[in-house]
DNA sequence: CGCGCGATTGAGTAATTTCAAATCTAGTGG
DNA sequence: CCACTAGATTTGAAATTACTCAATCGCGCG
Protein backbone atom coordinates (compact mmCIF):
# COMPACT_ATOMS: atom_id res chain seq x y z
CA UNK A 1 0.00 0.00 0.00
CA UNK A 2 0.92 3.75 -0.63
CA UNK A 3 3.82 1.91 -2.71
CA UNK A 4 4.07 5.00 -5.33
CA UNK A 5 4.37 7.18 -2.23
CA UNK A 6 6.69 5.53 -0.52
CA UNK A 7 8.94 5.20 -3.57
CA UNK A 8 9.05 8.67 -4.66
CA UNK A 9 10.11 9.66 -1.66
CA UNK A 10 12.76 6.74 -1.59
CA UNK A 11 14.05 8.06 -5.15
CA UNK A 12 15.68 10.67 -3.15
CA UNK A 13 16.20 9.77 0.88
CA UNK A 14 16.39 6.46 2.99
CA UNK A 15 13.08 5.89 4.98
CA UNK A 16 12.42 3.03 7.50
CA UNK A 17 8.99 1.54 7.89
CA UNK A 18 8.21 3.79 11.00
CA UNK A 19 9.51 7.03 9.36
CA UNK A 20 7.27 6.31 6.04
CA UNK A 21 4.63 5.78 8.40
CA UNK A 22 5.27 9.32 10.14
CA UNK A 23 5.26 10.89 7.10
CA UNK A 24 2.38 9.52 5.65
CA UNK A 25 -0.01 10.52 9.09
CA UNK A 26 0.62 14.26 7.27
CA UNK A 27 -1.57 13.39 3.94
CA UNK A 28 -4.53 12.63 3.04
CA UNK A 29 -5.79 10.75 -0.09
CA UNK A 30 -8.68 12.02 -2.54
CA UNK A 31 -10.03 10.41 -5.82
CA UNK A 32 -11.28 13.12 -8.73
CA UNK A 33 -13.30 12.45 -11.53
CA UNK A 34 -12.57 13.62 -15.40
CA UNK A 35 -12.76 16.92 -15.71
CA UNK A 36 -12.95 17.66 -11.85
CA UNK A 37 -11.36 20.51 -10.61
CA UNK A 38 -9.07 20.19 -8.15
CA UNK A 39 -9.34 24.30 -7.67
CA UNK A 40 -10.35 27.40 -8.92
CA UNK A 41 -9.48 31.17 -9.44
CA UNK A 42 -10.40 32.57 -6.57
CA UNK A 43 -10.04 29.56 -4.32
CA UNK A 44 -7.73 29.57 -1.50
CA UNK A 45 -4.83 27.25 -2.23
CA UNK A 46 -4.35 25.09 1.17
CA UNK A 47 -2.45 22.15 -0.19
CA UNK A 48 0.01 20.52 -2.42
CA UNK A 49 -0.66 17.33 -4.22
CA UNK A 50 1.02 14.24 -5.44
CA UNK A 51 -0.43 12.71 -8.01
CA UNK A 52 -0.41 8.30 -7.95
CA UNK A 53 -2.20 8.27 -10.77
CA UNK A 54 -4.00 10.29 -13.21
CA UNK A 55 -3.44 13.58 -15.35
CA UNK A 56 -3.72 17.11 -14.55
CA UNK A 57 -3.25 20.69 -16.04
CA UNK A 58 -2.52 23.93 -13.94
CA UNK A 59 -3.82 27.11 -16.54
CA UNK A 60 -4.71 30.07 -16.46
CA UNK A 61 -7.13 31.96 -18.35
CA UNK A 62 -6.50 35.56 -19.82
CA UNK A 63 -8.32 38.77 -20.23
CA UNK A 64 -9.61 37.31 -23.41
CA UNK A 65 -10.86 34.56 -21.90
CA UNK A 66 -8.28 32.52 -23.38
CA UNK A 67 -6.31 29.23 -21.75
CA UNK A 68 -2.45 29.19 -21.36
CA UNK A 69 -1.01 26.14 -19.61
CA UNK A 70 1.31 26.42 -17.60
CA UNK A 71 2.03 22.59 -16.57
CA UNK A 72 0.44 19.31 -16.78
CA UNK A 73 1.47 16.96 -14.18
CA UNK A 74 1.38 13.30 -14.20
CA UNK A 75 2.04 10.42 -11.94
CA UNK A 76 4.82 10.71 -9.88
CA UNK A 77 4.68 14.58 -10.17
CA UNK A 78 4.07 17.20 -7.48
CA UNK A 79 1.12 19.93 -8.34
CA UNK A 80 -0.12 22.70 -6.75
CA UNK A 81 0.13 27.04 -6.81
CA UNK A 82 3.05 26.84 -4.84
CA UNK A 83 2.87 30.31 -5.10
CA UNK A 84 -0.77 30.30 -3.63
CA UNK A 85 0.23 27.64 -1.55
CA UNK A 86 3.09 28.75 0.08
CA UNK A 87 1.60 31.60 1.05
CA UNK A 88 -2.10 30.37 1.69
CA UNK A 89 -3.54 33.04 -0.38
CA UNK A 90 -5.93 33.28 -3.31
CA UNK A 91 -4.83 31.39 -6.68
CA UNK A 92 -5.44 32.68 -10.42
CA UNK A 93 -5.36 29.26 -11.74
CA UNK A 94 -7.43 26.13 -12.08
CA UNK A 95 -6.20 22.61 -11.53
CA UNK A 96 -8.37 20.33 -13.56
CA UNK A 97 -8.31 16.71 -13.74
CA UNK A 98 -8.03 15.84 -17.68
CA UNK A 99 -8.20 11.79 -16.50
CA UNK A 100 -9.23 10.58 -13.09
CA UNK A 101 -6.72 11.34 -10.38
CA UNK A 102 -5.81 10.16 -7.72
CA UNK A 103 -3.88 12.40 -5.22
CA UNK A 104 -1.89 12.50 -1.85
CA UNK A 105 -2.46 15.97 -0.47
CA UNK A 106 -0.80 17.78 2.55
CA UNK A 107 -0.98 20.82 3.97
CA UNK A 108 1.35 23.73 4.78
CA UNK A 109 1.13 23.21 8.23
CA UNK A 110 1.91 19.20 7.54
CA UNK A 111 4.76 20.45 5.18
CA UNK A 112 6.27 22.20 8.01
CA UNK A 113 5.80 19.91 10.73
CA UNK A 114 6.94 17.16 8.68
CA UNK A 115 10.26 19.00 7.82
CA UNK A 116 10.64 19.54 10.98
CA UNK A 117 9.83 16.42 12.66
CA UNK A 118 11.65 14.43 10.00
CA UNK A 119 14.96 16.56 8.91
CA UNK A 120 15.44 14.27 5.84
CA UNK A 121 11.94 15.31 4.26
CA UNK A 122 13.67 18.88 3.70
CA UNK A 123 16.76 17.52 1.67
CA UNK A 124 13.31 15.68 -0.26
CA UNK A 125 11.80 18.93 -0.81
CA UNK A 126 15.01 20.81 -1.54
CA UNK A 127 16.05 18.45 -4.37
CA UNK A 128 12.00 18.49 -5.57
CA UNK A 129 12.24 22.47 -5.72
CA UNK A 130 15.62 22.35 -7.20
CA UNK A 131 14.52 20.49 -9.83
CA UNK A 132 11.41 22.46 -10.58
CA UNK A 133 13.66 25.20 -10.46
CA UNK A 134 15.77 24.04 -12.87
CA UNK A 135 13.04 22.72 -15.61
CA UNK A 136 11.24 25.96 -15.00
CA UNK A 137 14.69 28.26 -16.23
CA UNK A 138 14.92 25.64 -19.15
CA UNK A 139 10.72 26.46 -20.23
CA UNK A 140 11.87 30.00 -20.24
CA UNK A 141 14.96 29.56 -22.15
CA UNK A 142 12.92 27.46 -24.37
CA UNK A 143 10.63 30.54 -24.88
CA UNK A 144 13.15 32.70 -25.36
CA UNK A 145 14.55 30.92 -27.60
CA UNK A 146 12.60 28.66 -30.35
CA UNK A 147 10.53 28.85 -32.66
CA UNK A 148 6.48 26.88 -32.08
CA UNK A 149 7.74 24.00 -34.76
CA UNK A 150 11.41 23.52 -32.13
CA UNK A 151 9.26 23.65 -28.96
CA UNK A 152 6.64 21.17 -30.27
CA UNK A 153 9.74 18.87 -31.62
CA UNK A 154 11.47 19.52 -27.61
CA UNK A 155 7.86 18.69 -26.26
CA UNK A 156 7.25 15.06 -28.15
CA UNK A 157 11.16 14.61 -27.29
CA UNK A 158 10.36 15.40 -23.48
CA UNK A 159 7.12 14.38 -22.71
CA UNK A 160 6.24 11.61 -25.22
CA UNK A 161 3.40 9.70 -22.90
CA UNK A 162 1.65 13.28 -22.73
CA UNK A 163 1.46 13.16 -26.88
CA UNK A 164 -1.09 10.52 -26.12
CA UNK A 165 -2.91 11.97 -23.28
CA UNK A 166 -3.50 15.58 -24.31
CA UNK A 167 -5.14 17.32 -26.83
CA UNK A 168 -3.08 19.05 -29.77
CA UNK A 169 -5.32 21.99 -28.42
CA UNK A 170 -3.76 21.71 -24.95
CA UNK A 171 -0.04 21.25 -26.09
CA UNK A 172 -0.93 24.55 -28.16
CA UNK A 173 -2.18 26.69 -24.95
CA UNK A 174 1.15 25.05 -23.59
CA UNK A 175 3.56 25.92 -25.86
CA UNK A 176 2.00 29.35 -26.24
CA UNK A 177 0.92 29.28 -30.07
CA UNK A 178 -2.42 28.84 -31.52
CA UNK A 179 -3.81 25.37 -32.01
CA UNK A 180 -4.30 26.54 -35.56
CA UNK A 181 -0.48 27.00 -36.07
CA UNK A 182 0.75 24.24 -34.20
CA UNK A 183 -1.59 22.28 -36.66
CA UNK A 184 0.19 24.19 -40.00
CA UNK A 185 3.70 22.77 -38.38
CA UNK A 186 3.52 19.98 -40.86
CA UNK A 187 2.50 21.21 -43.90
CA UNK B 1 32.28 42.75 8.04
CA UNK B 2 30.24 40.34 5.82
CA UNK B 3 26.87 41.73 6.89
CA UNK B 4 25.16 41.94 3.26
CA UNK B 5 25.92 37.54 3.48
CA UNK B 6 24.35 37.32 7.30
CA UNK B 7 21.25 39.51 6.93
CA UNK B 8 20.49 37.53 3.81
CA UNK B 9 20.75 34.62 5.64
CA UNK B 10 19.36 36.01 8.37
CA UNK B 11 16.08 37.37 6.40
CA UNK B 12 15.10 33.27 6.47
CA UNK B 13 16.80 32.09 9.74
CA UNK B 14 18.30 32.89 13.05
CA UNK B 15 22.12 31.97 13.39
CA UNK B 16 24.63 32.18 16.03
CA UNK B 17 27.84 34.39 15.45
CA UNK B 18 29.55 31.05 15.27
CA UNK B 19 26.81 29.76 13.52
CA UNK B 20 27.78 32.25 10.81
CA UNK B 21 31.24 31.80 11.14
CA UNK B 22 30.94 27.97 10.73
CA UNK B 23 28.77 28.90 7.43
CA UNK B 24 31.27 31.45 6.05
CA UNK B 25 34.02 29.30 5.94
CA UNK B 26 32.36 27.51 3.43
CA UNK B 27 32.46 30.32 1.12
CA UNK B 28 34.92 32.20 -0.49
CA UNK B 29 34.88 36.06 -1.66
CA UNK B 30 35.89 37.06 -5.72
CA UNK B 31 35.42 40.78 -7.49
CA UNK B 32 35.25 40.73 -10.76
CA UNK B 33 35.26 44.15 -13.26
CA UNK B 34 32.50 45.19 -15.26
CA UNK B 35 32.55 42.99 -18.63
CA UNK B 36 34.50 40.25 -16.49
CA UNK B 37 32.92 36.46 -17.59
CA UNK B 38 32.20 34.63 -13.89
CA UNK B 39 31.89 31.89 -16.46
CA UNK B 40 31.33 30.81 -19.97
CA UNK B 41 29.93 28.29 -22.49
CA UNK B 42 31.16 25.04 -21.89
CA UNK B 43 32.62 25.74 -18.52
CA UNK B 44 32.49 23.54 -15.53
CA UNK B 45 30.43 25.21 -13.04
CA UNK B 46 31.43 24.89 -10.49
CA UNK B 47 30.52 27.12 -7.81
CA UNK B 48 27.10 29.19 -6.79
CA UNK B 49 27.52 32.76 -5.99
CA UNK B 50 26.17 35.34 -3.69
CA UNK B 51 26.37 39.11 -5.19
CA UNK B 52 27.22 41.31 -2.54
CA UNK B 53 27.42 44.33 -4.74
CA UNK B 54 27.40 45.07 -8.31
CA UNK B 55 25.07 43.47 -11.13
CA UNK B 56 24.93 39.82 -13.52
CA UNK B 57 23.62 38.50 -16.53
CA UNK B 58 23.06 34.83 -17.33
CA UNK B 59 22.84 35.03 -21.02
CA UNK B 60 22.50 32.32 -23.94
CA UNK B 61 23.62 32.81 -28.10
CA UNK B 62 21.34 30.56 -30.25
CA UNK B 63 22.40 28.90 -33.58
CA UNK B 64 22.47 32.89 -34.55
CA UNK B 65 24.44 33.68 -32.60
CA UNK B 66 21.47 36.19 -30.74
CA UNK B 67 21.85 36.82 -27.48
CA UNK B 68 18.89 35.91 -25.03
CA UNK B 69 18.96 37.13 -21.27
CA UNK B 70 17.72 34.31 -18.49
CA UNK B 71 18.24 36.70 -15.64
CA UNK B 72 19.74 39.52 -14.52
CA UNK B 73 21.05 39.46 -11.12
CA UNK B 74 21.94 41.87 -8.54
CA UNK B 75 22.70 42.26 -4.78
CA UNK B 76 21.35 39.81 -2.00
CA UNK B 77 20.58 37.45 -5.37
CA UNK B 78 21.93 33.93 -5.72
CA UNK B 79 22.88 33.00 -9.46
CA UNK B 80 24.50 30.44 -11.55
CA UNK B 81 23.95 27.45 -14.26
CA UNK B 82 22.06 25.82 -11.19
CA UNK B 83 21.45 22.65 -13.33
CA UNK B 84 25.39 22.40 -14.30
CA UNK B 85 25.87 23.29 -10.85
CA UNK B 86 24.13 20.71 -9.49
CA UNK B 87 25.07 18.25 -11.84
CA UNK B 88 28.64 19.71 -11.70
CA UNK B 89 28.75 19.69 -15.32
CA UNK B 90 29.52 21.53 -18.26
CA UNK B 91 26.99 25.24 -18.62
CA UNK B 92 25.62 26.16 -21.91
CA UNK B 93 25.47 29.86 -20.57
CA UNK B 94 27.62 33.15 -20.19
CA UNK B 95 27.80 34.72 -16.50
CA UNK B 96 28.81 38.32 -17.16
CA UNK B 97 29.35 41.32 -15.25
CA UNK B 98 27.74 44.08 -16.22
CA UNK B 99 28.95 46.38 -13.50
CA UNK B 100 31.85 45.09 -11.22
CA UNK B 101 31.30 43.05 -8.76
CA UNK B 102 31.63 41.35 -5.67
CA UNK B 103 30.12 37.62 -4.82
CA UNK B 104 30.55 34.93 -2.48
CA UNK B 105 30.75 31.64 -3.93
CA UNK B 106 30.17 28.16 -2.75
CA UNK B 107 31.38 24.81 -3.95
CA UNK B 108 28.57 21.71 -4.46
CA UNK B 109 30.30 20.36 -2.13
CA UNK B 110 30.40 23.09 0.14
CA UNK B 111 26.76 23.43 -0.32
CA UNK B 112 25.94 19.88 1.17
CA UNK B 113 28.58 20.11 3.93
CA UNK B 114 26.87 23.18 5.07
CA UNK B 115 23.14 21.87 4.76
CA UNK B 116 24.45 18.57 6.39
CA UNK B 117 26.74 20.51 9.42
CA UNK B 118 24.06 23.33 9.95
CA UNK B 119 20.91 21.94 9.33
CA UNK B 120 18.99 25.26 9.32
CA UNK B 121 20.29 26.05 6.06
CA UNK B 122 18.45 23.52 4.53
CA UNK B 123 15.37 25.35 5.53
CA UNK B 124 17.03 28.64 4.16
CA UNK B 125 17.97 26.83 0.57
CA UNK B 126 14.77 25.29 0.81
CA UNK B 127 12.80 29.33 0.98
CA UNK B 128 15.50 30.74 -1.62
CA UNK B 129 14.22 27.40 -3.91
CA UNK B 130 10.87 27.77 -3.69
CA UNK B 131 10.79 31.51 -4.16
CA UNK B 132 12.80 31.03 -7.12
CA UNK B 133 10.61 28.16 -8.23
CA UNK B 134 7.63 30.20 -8.31
CA UNK B 135 9.59 33.52 -9.93
CA UNK B 136 10.39 31.35 -12.59
CA UNK B 137 6.80 30.33 -12.96
CA UNK B 138 5.65 33.85 -12.75
CA UNK B 139 7.96 34.79 -15.81
CA UNK B 140 6.57 31.78 -17.80
CA UNK B 141 3.27 33.13 -17.38
CA UNK B 142 4.58 36.00 -18.53
CA UNK B 143 5.86 34.93 -21.68
CA UNK B 144 3.01 33.01 -22.49
CA UNK B 145 0.37 35.37 -21.69
CA UNK B 146 1.11 38.99 -22.56
CA UNK B 147 2.53 41.42 -25.34
CA UNK B 148 5.89 42.95 -24.93
CA UNK B 149 4.34 45.97 -24.28
CA UNK B 150 2.88 44.56 -21.42
CA UNK B 151 5.45 42.61 -20.60
CA UNK B 152 7.62 45.62 -20.53
CA UNK B 153 5.52 47.85 -18.38
CA UNK B 154 5.77 44.38 -15.69
CA UNK B 155 9.29 44.40 -15.84
CA UNK B 156 9.34 48.61 -15.08
CA UNK B 157 6.94 47.98 -12.16
CA UNK B 158 9.08 44.87 -10.99
CA UNK B 159 12.40 45.82 -11.40
CA UNK B 160 12.51 49.63 -11.20
CA UNK B 161 16.09 49.65 -10.09
CA UNK B 162 17.64 47.44 -13.13
CA UNK B 163 15.89 50.27 -15.40
CA UNK B 164 18.71 52.45 -14.75
CA UNK B 165 20.93 49.81 -14.94
CA UNK B 166 20.69 48.04 -17.86
CA UNK B 167 20.54 48.91 -21.53
CA UNK B 168 17.10 48.86 -23.22
CA UNK B 169 19.02 46.28 -26.15
CA UNK B 170 19.56 44.14 -22.60
CA UNK B 171 15.98 43.97 -21.06
CA UNK B 172 14.84 43.62 -24.97
CA UNK B 173 17.02 40.17 -24.46
CA UNK B 174 15.57 39.20 -21.59
CA UNK B 175 11.92 39.92 -22.39
CA UNK B 176 12.23 37.75 -25.75
CA UNK B 177 11.95 41.00 -27.92
CA UNK B 178 14.09 42.60 -30.51
CA UNK B 179 15.22 45.82 -29.28
CA UNK B 180 13.66 46.97 -32.61
CA UNK B 181 10.09 45.94 -31.58
CA UNK B 182 10.90 47.82 -27.89
CA UNK B 183 11.61 51.20 -28.75
CA UNK B 184 8.42 51.26 -30.66
CA UNK B 185 5.99 50.59 -28.04
CA UNK B 186 5.62 54.35 -27.28
CA UNK B 187 5.52 55.64 -30.52
C1' DC C 1 35.58 67.75 -33.59
C1' DG C 2 34.82 63.03 -34.30
C1' DC C 3 34.36 58.39 -32.57
C1' DG C 4 31.54 54.74 -30.54
C1' DC C 5 27.60 52.96 -28.60
C1' DG C 6 22.92 52.76 -27.77
C1' DA C 7 18.45 54.14 -29.30
C1' DT C 8 15.33 55.26 -32.84
C1' DT C 9 13.09 55.28 -37.34
C1' DG C 10 11.75 53.51 -41.95
C1' DA C 11 10.52 50.02 -45.21
C1' DG C 12 9.85 45.57 -46.58
C1' DT C 13 9.27 40.74 -45.17
C1' DA C 14 8.12 36.78 -42.49
C1' DA C 15 5.58 34.56 -38.99
C1' DT C 16 1.58 34.12 -36.33
C1' DT C 17 -3.04 35.19 -35.18
C1' DT C 18 -7.86 35.58 -36.00
C1' DC C 19 -12.15 34.28 -37.76
C1' DA C 20 -14.70 31.23 -40.51
C1' DA C 21 -15.65 27.08 -42.70
C1' DA C 22 -14.74 22.38 -43.72
C1' DT C 23 -13.17 17.84 -42.32
C1' DC C 24 -12.30 14.13 -39.40
C1' DT C 25 -13.15 10.93 -35.43
C1' DA C 26 -15.08 8.49 -31.68
C1' DG C 27 -18.99 7.34 -29.37
C1' DT C 28 -24.25 6.81 -29.20
C1' DG C 29 -28.62 5.33 -30.33
C1' DG C 30 -31.71 3.53 -33.70
C1' DC D 1 -24.53 -1.58 -39.52
C1' DC D 2 -25.56 3.08 -40.29
C1' DA D 3 -26.74 7.83 -39.15
C1' DC D 4 -25.90 11.47 -36.06
C1' DT D 5 -23.64 14.45 -32.92
C1' DA D 6 -19.95 16.70 -30.24
C1' DG D 7 -15.44 17.67 -30.04
C1' DA D 8 -11.05 18.06 -32.07
C1' DT D 9 -8.33 19.07 -36.02
C1' DT D 10 -7.35 21.03 -40.27
C1' DT D 11 -7.59 24.40 -43.96
C1' DG D 12 -8.25 28.99 -46.11
C1' DA D 13 -7.70 33.89 -46.35
C1' DA D 14 -7.07 38.27 -44.43
C1' DA D 15 -5.19 41.05 -40.82
C1' DT D 16 -1.89 41.87 -37.38
C1' DT D 17 2.34 41.71 -35.14
C1' DA D 18 7.03 41.36 -34.82
C1' DC D 19 11.31 40.77 -37.21
C1' DT D 20 15.21 42.01 -40.17
C1' DC D 21 18.19 45.06 -42.34
C1' DA D 22 19.65 49.58 -43.14
C1' DA D 23 20.04 54.28 -42.15
C1' DT D 24 19.89 58.00 -38.89
C1' DC D 25 19.95 60.24 -34.54
C1' DG D 26 21.77 61.54 -29.88
C1' DC D 27 25.03 61.81 -26.53
C1' DG D 28 29.19 61.32 -23.70
C1' DC D 29 34.09 61.35 -23.97
C1' DG D 30 38.83 61.63 -25.54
Amino acid sequence: MHKTLRNHFEEVIDLTDQEFAFALTKFEIKDFGKGDFIFQRDDIVEHAYFISSGLLKLSYFDDNAKEHIVSFAMENWWESDFNAFFTQSETTYYLKCLEATSVYYISLEGYRELSEELPKMKTFWLQKSNTGFVGSQRRILSLLTTSPKERYEQFLKEYPSLTQRVSKTQIAAYLGVSRETLSRLYS
